[in-house]
DNA sequence: CTGAAAGCGCTTACAG
DNA sequence: CTGAAAGCGCTTACAG
């Protein structure tokens, strides 16, 4: 089943390409009648216009690529959400590839967006760039896109636009809330800051806590592996088994957060521990079980990021934007002290 | 920054577009030096092919479409990984799109599907159409889609390639089950069956598991509202409110299950019921809580699914493939009770 | 091994 | 209000 052409259009019309090309897009060019006629044999025909074709020959594309980690992860899960309903509402198709936090990945990723001359790109970096001494070489893709794109998430101080979440802040902001609650002893369950960039923020947040309360900081408490829930179950199970100490513990996304629970929860210690996750985790709330979190809405995140991009796609010129939101701090556990 | 064309390259290495095009396609065809200096010359100037030139001259398309109805929901999200996994491996693109269980978002995301001119759809349906007197709409617009299309999850009896799992026996072996662990009243909490054929056959699997168990239906213990948390939350209430009989609830759907355990924990009633949910919860494992569910592995699906496609795409003559999977019921409760 | 030319399905400046 | 023609960036049968 062949798709129908254009010409298919104008010939059974009786009119010229150009005429039937502009049904579709001048319509009040064209006079009455033939406009109905023309409309009327296309819809007889099931005639859907090529975008291939059109983008190939208005050099523009109705399309924007979306790069992120995965998308078994809530957190994204959301972000995209958000960012497919802006696109939506934009009439902009969504093509979607995951670069698993993985460098090659990313830049396949990133190359396939440019194969495909996608209009812009919503990006989330697989990994701390600078870290790994390979911002020159992500710069030089980014240039070569040939299209805007907006980073998402992950500051690694590219020269874009930008829009991601104070984690420094609310860590840190997380760390005080447990001194102040009598916690002097807080372990931290983190990704690895080498390699995440919101590793590394969340980290010194952590460390400007212990700094802001007068508090050294333990090594023996901190542990940094993947952002796994395999990696802090067993961090965590170390952790009790070794630790005496440590009354807290802040666990750096919503995955190690699981892991976490997973590991009190198979010692039947859930009550041992203060708690405090980066990012909710919806199903303990269900089931009420009180937990304390930092909440960053990663769904509004994914919305204004899309916009952004837009925008920039409308205004290339305009003044690059970074745009820094504050996640909050939500503590459930301590409502539930106050009840009692 | 405007994109390198295959007419820049010629120009500098001096020779035709031909040539060019060959060492991107056939390059064995170019003698080697000539070869090497393109191949140089390319990567100098960071040159990348352009799918949307490529797919217009070659009447093919290297992106595969995805409609689901939504990715917020764990089943799907894992599926599209699923999917996504198998596409990368065969280096396609994918356009993604959510029906968001809609019907005109459905047909939109079909529309889209063609514009694009994609090289064949991954299609969940958006809703009972059949039950809906759509199914000659839904036929004509896959027709005209000009590519092949699997449907997947949904068995609205399409004429085409399908995959989707046994739901219908999948509840009716969650009855029986309960029946034999001495349950007689059994509430049922599901989806529209009106609205979504998944329903449907869960409620005949309902049926027929008690009519095989000898059971009379109650139909005062049976909800069909939404597929939403929400739903079975004022379900379950309303249920224990009004009904003192029945010791056993069989939830329609994850979203459903939270739903159920939203209500079961806020009335401190959690072990007052069996329950068993279609599809894995999987924050209850970690937390440690026993329970029984239907598991369908939505990733495995998603991959099936992918290769179904692509092997449709390579043998468009092939028979038609319908495959049914069958999901396995897992009982952690009574395993539970068997250890005490 | 290489190139000129036609074609893929559209759009658009130009002429009428 | 309408159409002929050139062009978007590729590929490919054909000729050499």
């Amino acid at each position: 089943m062949k798709n129908v052409t254009i010409s298919d259009i104008a010939q059974r019309a009786g009119v010229s390409k150009t005429t039937v090309s502009r049904v579709l897009n001048s319509p009040e060019k064209v006079e009455e009648g033939t406009r109905k006629k023309i409309e009327q044999i296309m819809k007889a025909a099931h005639y859907t216009p090529s975008a291939t074709a059109r983008n190939l020959s208005k050099q523009a594309s109705s399309t924007v690529g979306v790069i992120v980690p995965e998308l078994n992860n809530a957190f994204y899960g959301d972000l995209f959400m958000g960012i497919e309903e802006i696109l939506n509402k934009n009439n902009l198709s969504l093509l979607y590839c995951s670069n698993e936090d993985k460098v090659k990945k990313d830049f396949e990723a990133l190359d396939m967006m440019k194969t495909q001359r996608v209009k812009g790109v919503l990006y989330v970096p697989a990994m701390n760039y600078p870290a790994a001494g390979l911002m020159g070489k992500l710069q030089k893709k980014l240039e070569s896109l040939g299209c805007p794109a907006i980073c998402i998430d992950r500051d690694i101080r590219l020269h874009m636009d930008t829009i991601h979440f104070n984690d420094k802040k609310a860590v840190e902001t997380a760390v005080l809330s447990l001194v102040e609650a009598g916690h002097r002893d807080i372990a931290f369950i983190n990704g690895n800051e080498k390699k995440n960039i919101l590793a590394a923020e969340r980290y010194e947040g952590y460390r400007e806590g212990l700094r802001k309360a007068g508090l050294p900081e333990n090594e023996r408490l901190v542990y940094q592996g993947e952002f796994q829930k395999s990696y802090a179950y067993l961090a965590m199970k170390e952790l009790m088994e070794k630790e005496r100490s440590f009354t807290a513990v802040i666990t750096g996304n919503n995955s190690l957060g699981k892991g976490y629970l997973q590991a009190v929860y198979e010692a039947e210690k859930a009550d041992a521990y203060a708690h405090i996750g980066v990012d909710r985790i919806e199903m303990l709330d269900l089931l009420r079980i009180p937990n304390d979190y930092i909440l960053r809405d990663s769904y509004e995140m994914g919305k204004q990021a899309a916009e952004m991009l837009i925008s920039r796609i409308a205004f290339p010129e305009k003044k690059i934007q970074n745009i820094l939101l504050e996640p909050s701090l939500v503590l459930e556990s301590s409502e539930r002290d106050r009840k009692r």
